[in-house]
DNA sequence: CCGTCCCGTGAGAGCGCTCTCAGAACGGTC
DNA sequence: GACCGTTCTGAGAGCGCTCTCACGGGACGG
């Protein structure tokens, strides 16, 4: 009464643990009454395919590591992981493949956590939150496991990825703030150590270029991508100039603190100063007017990791791929978008 | 040029593969001379055990599943769960244990991973956000496999649990609330087919209670946990007692709803109306102004989840463990705290 | 009617590891 | 010197599975 085996599947079913074996694993080349017979043995003894055995033997592994890593602590408060998570585990479910989970907050459990996967005990890796000048990736790769990084990797980083459009959704939020009609557009930036931040502010500056305007250095100001940075920054930009009538602030989390400042600084938004942030979190309806943001889908992410790792674990040629995802902005009442609910 | 395997470490070492295996487990009666000569040998051919061979023999699985289950699909942009699984995670990798996440979006899905956990291919399961009566629990323990549930299980389900003290954390916000000398306190409810739905509503009757005071069912009215359904339950209350000053709400989503339409109806906070939520999540401090709530640690549940389910399953008893975090009230502006940050 | 082919099946090896059991080596005791 | 206990080590079985290979038998062509 212990864990039915195969063995046991096939004495049942009156065949040979082969023939059990490639009934388990859908081989066509089975007569119709074999087949029925170990089905019928499968259902009758609960039978379930041990799968330490079987990875075991074929040498395959039918798990996929994903790492986040947030040094801090602090970045995983954003919802942000969650939906990836969910796109992620909806990939990996279709495929009857299990979702090994590694959250790094130190980094000495990031060694481990890099151990850990090198080890062999994934079949591939799927790394979220790359910061600075990470070699994880290269790492990983040379041990011959496939990997994929969710968000833009470090510059020069030999590595498949899968992007939101950064530049693109900054682009039509700066843009947007442009046609609203705002003269002096400052920018609450990610950390520049982050290809997230580089690019959203690259995109910041290319849409005011392209509206024949020039960058201005004073408008700028990193807000870390926490809440207090963001607070931080706007109460710096509003300080050295307090003519500011529009905010692109790279993550929403960033606006709320821009928020806070600039309602402490007596500025009403809209009205006075236009507001719009990035990720389209459900930060961006909490707050109070509920914020203009640059939507993307991380759960469209998630799946599209699975999907690109997936091509590399079945093509072990050296192709990187890359995938960048569509942004679209989302206008509500902090720029100037129409009240909601039934005001 | 392969996987190195223990046969090749003992080769290297010129000693047996048992030896080896000793050495690679910390077994205590080898010789030091061996010992040193396999420890150089699996550094050298940069050794890591195969885990699949060794549950294979040894019968023991080291990963723990854990399973959310959001059939609706709207409850996973609580940053809650990202913090319970940093807790859990944490509480794992401690114990060199695997975490495989199992997110479950819909009934369909939910059989599936019911089966896949049921399969004997974790050791143990973490169930977080249980719904209604959810027989899961039951069904895995009677397949012997080790279940603790994060937060309250449905009434009458024999099974571990590590819970948040929502009775004792709403009683506070509601004593709280009576302190500051409102009168008329209205409460948004969870639903009430989720414990904590319940529970946090029966702390809020229970504080009314204790200060003399009789619950109203007019001045109840459910958001569902979510943050349109906070709105709505505002506007119908408002609607029905326009003198409420001072609103529990079950949930900072909810609460997060509930100040939009407070702030729709004309009602300042905290001057006409004062606000608590429930979570402290990062909700609390992403509004304007930043809300009163209840404040509780996922993380330290994560970490008790698995602290409890492992003296599960290391004691095969069926003893059932019980474990109730403190939770703490945090006042902020909405319910008349101090003014945040250096306005 | 015999050889050939093919389909379905079974026997058996072996994946990498742990663990039991027995044996070797050594020192001490009577 | 025979015996025992102790400490360390090795041989080997076997965990549950997959997969190769060989074989039996029916179909079919010559």
């Amino acid at each position: 009464m212990s864990i039915p085996t195969l063995e046991e599947v096939a004495r049942t079913a009156r065949v040979s643990r082969a023939t059990a074996s490639r009934v388990v694993n859908g081989n066509l080349t089975v007569g119709i009454e074999a087949r029925q017979s170990v089905e019928r043995a499968v259902v009758q003894l609960g039978y379930v395919p041990n799968r330490a055995a079987r990875s075991l033997v074929t040498r395959r592994i039918d798990s996929i590591g994903v790492m986040i890593a947030e040094p801090t602590g602090r970045i995983f408060g954003d919802p942000f992981f969650a939906e990836v998570l969910r796109g992620i585990s909806a990939g990996l479910a279709a495929r009857q493949l299990q979702l090994v989970l590694v959250i790094s907050q130190s980094p000495e459990e990031e060694r481990r956590a890099a151990r850990y996967l090198a080890g062999g005990h994934v079949g591939g890796v799927i790394l979220v939150s790359l910061h600075g000048a990470d070699k994880l990736p290269e790492h990983l790769l040379s041990k011959g496991i496939p990997v994929v990084v969710g968000g833009e990797p470090p510059r020069g980083a030999r590595v498949s990825y899968v992007d939101n459009d950064n530049h693109g959704g900054a682009c039509a939020a700066v843009k947007h703030l442009i046609e609203q009609g705002r003269t002096r557009i400052a920018t609450i930036t990610g950390p520049l150590d982050m290809p997230a931040g580089v690019t959203r502010r690259q995109g910041y500056h290319d849409a005011l270029r392209a509206a024949g305007r020039m960058p201005d250095a004073d408008l700028e100001e990193s807000g870390g991508f926490t809440r207090e940075g963001g607070q931080r920054a706007m109460e710096i930009l509003l300080q050295r100039c307090p003519d500011i009538d529009a905010v692109f602030a790279a993550s929403d989390l960033m606006a709320a603190g821009a928020l806070s400042a600039l309602y402490a600084a007596g500025k009403k938004v809209p009205e006075d100063v236009a507001l719009v942030g990035f990720d389209d979190s459900i930060i961006a309806l909490s707050t109070q007017p509920a914020l203009s943001s640059v939507h993307q889908s991380m759960e469209v992410m998630g799946r599209e990791l699975v999907s690109v790792l997936l091509q590399t674990v079945d093509s072990p040629d050296h192709v990187l791929r890359r995938v960048v995802l569509e942004t679209q902005l989302i206008v509500r009442q902090s720029s100037g978008g129409p009240s909601t609910g039934k005001s």
